[in-house]
RNA sequence: GCGGAAAUACCCAAGUGGUGAAGGGGCUCCCCUGCUAAGGGAGUAGGUCGUGUAAGAAGCGGCGCGAGGGUUCAAAUCCCUCUUUCCGCGCCA
């Protein structure tokens, strides 16, 4: 979200920005709301006027009264009583317009960092680096569903009995698989200096509104029936609504927190559940990095995130590349973001498994995070998150390049302490 | 889950409808004093919005007493809903 200060005065940057986001059908929306800013302004300013007579005759009516001045008293009353209605309709008529404001304000995207690339979709993403050999093996790759059914790992068709569609079981070493990752992944970003945090699960709705729009809501959340909670789709979320409405002292800074969860969500939209496989599920787990700091930091602290995620996919003898969204990919409250690709061997090309983003001061200003410096100014702190790792889609990975031909899994290193030990998971018999 | 009590500033805390939300501690500045302690004086309601401006300055104004509504000329104060904390009981991995 942009500072509607810094739009009022640049109007036109702000749409070049649009533009470049091939937003078009945005433009007329800053004019827009360039004119309620207007419209508010004045009604807040009346309302102002009206609010301060309000309060000083209240007082004299008060005085009056002590003095035993009844009937000067019951005229003022009356006067007061008179401007009530035009106060009641310009407050009503403020609270209006603030509220369109904000509105648009959440739909006008953030202006995008001048590196990012300037592309339609994600089509147009740009490759930055490539890190290992993408290996194609001289025996086939399964779907990750029968390599996984071949090692007596998954069980979906209990899931779709108990669950339905989009849940699974895993089950023996591929569900132990799933757990050594994410402690692996726990301890990787601890041994890197995050504060390790296991956040609530559920969330009030008051947090939800705050981080996501009322869209995005309904097509992610899933709700608790009878309360006012919904299941994370992200642990980012509990663990940016933990900063909502505080004043940071600025000491405290850098935050650098790293979280797990599970993670829900009802994937309604563009893409649905995958039938058959785990890329996209109802539920999975997740570790995630957080960051919170000060402005002039955050894009060392973009570039420490993501190569984060580069080197534990690398220690896991998985290839990766990182792809930067162009402008049109963007999604509007980031300033540049990054997805870490893994590569599938069997599908010969590399798939998504995270994304790295840096939000700049947008989710700050519509939050409410801010940072107090020793002298007690303040200002808003930038917020980057970046996946870690979470498991079902990166067991795919996983699973694909750890693959021997006989379709027993070679377990690297690095894993093997989370393994018990374990150098290969065997075929089951 | 039930019953009771509570929420005011950095901390403690007064305040049951009426002019500027007491008082104390702490903190900041000043005075006094070989130094320190003690003492004296001044300041200290965050935050946020508007106005103002070269400016995120000064000044002025609105909102603001856990949050949101309501009653009233006027609400920290009265009413309703919610949240949190403490105490007791219940339930529970």
């Amino acid at each position: 979200m942009l500072d509607i200060k810094f739009l009022r005065t640049n109007p036109e940057l702000v749409k070049e920005n649009i533009r470049r986001k091939f937003q078009d059908e945005k433009l007329p929306l800053v004019d827009e709301v360039i004119d309620l800013d207007k419209e508010f302004r004045n009604a807040k300013l009346k309302g102002d006027q009206l609010r301060a007579e309000r309060k000083a005759k209240s007082k004299q009516i008060g005085g009056l009264i002590a003095k035993g001045e009844k009937e000067k008293a019951e005229a003022l009353k009356a006067e007061v009583t008179a401007m009530g209605d035009t106060l009641t309709a310009l407050e009503q008529r403020e609270a209006e317009v603030d509220q369109k404001i904000l509105e648009i304000m959440r739909v006008i995207p953030n202006i995008i960092d001048a590196s990012v690339p300037i592309g339609k979709d994600d089509s147009e993403n740009v490759e930055i680096e490539r890190y290992g050999e993408p290996v194609v093996p001289d025996y086939e790759i399964p779907y990750h569903i029968d390599i996984m059914e071949k090692l007596k790992g998954i069980d979906q068709v209990a899931a779709r009995k108990t669950s339905g569609k989009g849940f699974y079981y895993l089950c023996g070493n591929i569900a132990r698989l799933h757990s050594a990752i994410l402690s692996y992944a726990r301890d990787f970003m601890i041994n890197r200096g995050f504060t390790y945090y296991i956040p609530p699960f559920m969330i009030r709705s008051e947090v939800v509104t705050g981080v996501m729009s009322f869209a995005e809501m309904e097509d992610m959340m899933y709700k608790i029936e009878g309360e006012d909670l919904y299941l994370i789709g992200t642990s980012e979320h509990s663990m940016i609504g933990k900063f909502i409405d505080t004043i940071l002292p600025e000491k405290e800074l850098p935050y650098t927190l790293t979280s797990y969860s599970p993670c829900f969500r009802k994937e309604v939209g563009a893409h649905t559940v995958e039938e058959r496989g785990v890329y996209r599920i109802h539920q999975f787990e997740k570790q995630e990095m957080i960051v919170v700091c000060k402005p002039e930091e955050s894009m060392q602290w973009f570039d420490v995130l993501w190569k984060n995620t580069v080197d534990f996919f690398r220690t896991l003898d998985i290839p990766v590349r990182t792809l930067e969204c162009c402008s049109g990919d963007l999604a509007d409250l980031k300033v540049k973001s990054l997805d870490v690709e893994a590569w599938s061997p069997r599908q010969k090309k590399y798939f998504e498994v995270g994304s790295c983003s840096n939000l700049g001061d947008a989710q700050a200003r519509r939050l409410g995070i801010r940072v107090r410096k020793e002298d007690g100014t303040k200002y808003l702190a930038h917020t980057l998150n970046n996946t870690v790792v979470a498991p079902p889609r990166m067991l795919i990975a996983f699973l694909e390049n750890n693959l021997n031909e006989d379709g027993s899994i070679r377990i690297p290193e690095a894993l093997r302490p989370y393994m018990g030990g374990m150098e290969v998971i065997p075929v089951a018999e």
